[in-house]
DNA sequence: GGGTAAATTTAGATCGTTCTAAAAGCAAGG
DNA sequence: CCTTGCTTTTAGAACGATCTAAATTTACCC
């Protein structure tokens, strides 16, 4: 009796079947917990699994089942807390339905991002959620992932033929009502000269963020001078080396929409440079709510996007559709929260 | 001629056989790159595979090889921007490799920790990558992964039988050395009566660094009054609300070697509550230079760790390990580096 | 005990690859 | 034309699970 587990290789199905004395479909039965099997003999089997410490072998039962345990997260650029935060959202929903998270980063290259997604295709995910890096050309995406993939694009339209693409979920921010709110905020506490600060002009959450902006100003009857839209790489030192920017003409702003929080806090640095104290000299406000807008001098007034809540919204989507691959494509429009801080008071009298 | 592909089905080798009237051998041969193969049939295959839109089934070539070609990592708290550094770090080097990272996140909790390892086990990663939750026992981790599995403990030690885990290897941080330097940089400064403030006494982090700070206090002929050292949960709120229990022995501190930055940073709005300027009226030290180190107001001195690096040293290592399974398990000790910034000036006259 | 239905078990093909061992094709030399 | 040795191709059995269809056992009834 009990003949010793294999040395050097993995326990299989077989093993078992043989140390107890049965076929490997009981075994299998027994695993997948199937109500055809006898008491006793289930009994047995499953002491002779933790005797000999067998470990299922998912990708043998996917082969054979054509079926796929795994989703494929895609992300431009992990080291973003608003990115990691969302990974962890993703991860949360996955893990709790027996999915396993294929990871890829692709560090805001589009040449990486092809070479990844190739990658993790081999491995057969059942679904994507891609974060796209800034420049991804939709046909390039495509061709990459196959149209038999399903897959939920994150945060930002792809450019190019975007037709080609018409079968793929999307969850966006509110990017657009979010900026209009925070403009409008500046507006009601009393502000006229109110800039747009930051961001790219290629990227589509920045273009749908002016946008609400713009609406906001001009539903205000506000004007908006040329030298009040400044771009700038969305970073911390980008924003403090464009700042001067925003005073070179006639009228200087006295407040910022800022494309995020980074670019805000940047800005904050910059006014600093220039001897205005942000919050009392100068208002501004920022997007996305990272953990240092609540703390930083003075606290920043910001648009809340809870990263966390979306992964696991984006991971709900991507699971849906990969039950029902041919519902029709879905996008999401996610809301954002307007958080008033201290950064955004009136302007001097 | 060129039948076209199969629907709703994905393309496999024998398609490619077929569509190019070779045997199943021969593409699989295309395929590798194996030089048996004459060239105008690598080129018919090589055209057809395209024609086709071929994807490698890299689960199936996997069951068949014995191998494996997937890393896990799991993380006590991906959304934590050391982990996410980390995790980017990891993910940079193995995407280079052809493996493919399998993302767990157990969010501090031990009980999914070990959910989460049982889960991944089942998809036969190669190596695991784990930084332990808070508490982690090492014999239920064992049973968890088994002995098969090279696994590389990262940032911290697990309890319990220790060495029942002896052929893991090991990744930790030099927090005895890093706690060191920033207390004898305070020393340096002048400081006299200097603090160990917050973390918890059962992580073997903050073990080492209160280890660190009490040897270079003893080295330089400085006692420590027992409510110099002081327990907290090492996130800023807590760190702010027990802020207080510094000042209640008779001698006061002026100055702090903090647990880490986010602890640092919630004891500076402690400071400024009792109506202390932190940097000027009392000196403090983090560890792990967040990003918000550089920026907060004063600027944090700090230790480098340096969190990317981490991460492609732990690919690294555990890639080693996976290609030489039976040498010398390896214990590793990364350095930190004191980055001196103006939160840690002298002591007033 | 024989017959029938239900409960339980199983042999063997299969998923998409790789590997082994051998077969087939080809050129050159006798 | 037959060997010999090289290059190129291939049939068929693996890998570890599941599934189908059928076989076997058990239970029950007359």
């Amino acid at each position: 009796m009990g003949n010793t587990p294999p040395v050097g290789r993995k326990v299989t199905l077989s093993d078992i079947a043989a140390g107890c004395d049965v076929s490997r479909a009981t075994v299998s039965l027994v695993l997948r917990g199937s109500p055809l099997v006898n008491k006793h003999t289930r009994a047995r089997v499953e002491e002779e699994l933790r005797r000999q410490g067998y470990v299922y072998n998912r990708a043998a039962a996917n082969l054979r089942r054509r079926t796929s345990s795994s989703i494929a997260l895609v992300l431009n650029d992990l080291a973003n807390p608003f990115f990691a935060e969302f990974a962890a959202g993703v991860d949360e929903i996955l893990g709790g339905t027996g999915f396993v998270t294929l990871l890829g980063s692709t560090g805001e290259s589009t040449e990486r991002e092809l070479a990844v997604l190739g990658s993790l295709m081999e491995h057969g995910p059942a679904g994507i959620i891609l974060s796209p890096a800034e420049g991804s050309d939709a046909q390039q995406l495509l061709s990459a992932v196959g149209s038999q993939t399903p897959l939920l694009l994150f945060n930002r339209e792809v450019s190019g033929d975007v037709a080609a693409c018409d079968h793929w979920d999307r969850l966006f921010l509110d990017n657009q009502r979010g900026a209009r709110l925070a403009t409008e905020h500046l507006i009601a506490q009393g502000h006229k000269r109110i800039a747009f600060y930051g961001g790219h002009q290629g990227s589509s959450s920045c273009r749908q963020r002016r946008a609400g902006y713009a609406e906001a100003m001009q539903s205000a009857g506000l004007s908006v001078e040329t030298n009040w839209v400044v771009e700038c790489i969305p970073n911390r030192l980008d924003a403090v080396a464009q700042s001067d920017q925003l005073f070179q003409g006639k009228h200087a702003p006295t407040a910022a929409v800022c494309y995020n929080d980074a670019v805000a806090l940047g800005l904050m640095l910059g006014l600093h440079q220039r001897g205005l104290q942000p919050g009392s000299d100068f208002a501004l406000t920022g997007f996305d709510d990272i953990a240092e807008a609540a703390v930083s001098a003075p606290p920043l007034t910001t648009l809340a996007v809870t990263p966390r809540d979306r992964g696991r919204q984006a991971a709900e989507l991507i699971l849906q559709r990969v039950r029902d691959p041919s519902a029709p494509p879905h996008q999401t429009v996610a809301p954002v929260h307007l958080l008033v801080r201290d950064s955004s008071s009136p302007p001097h009298a």
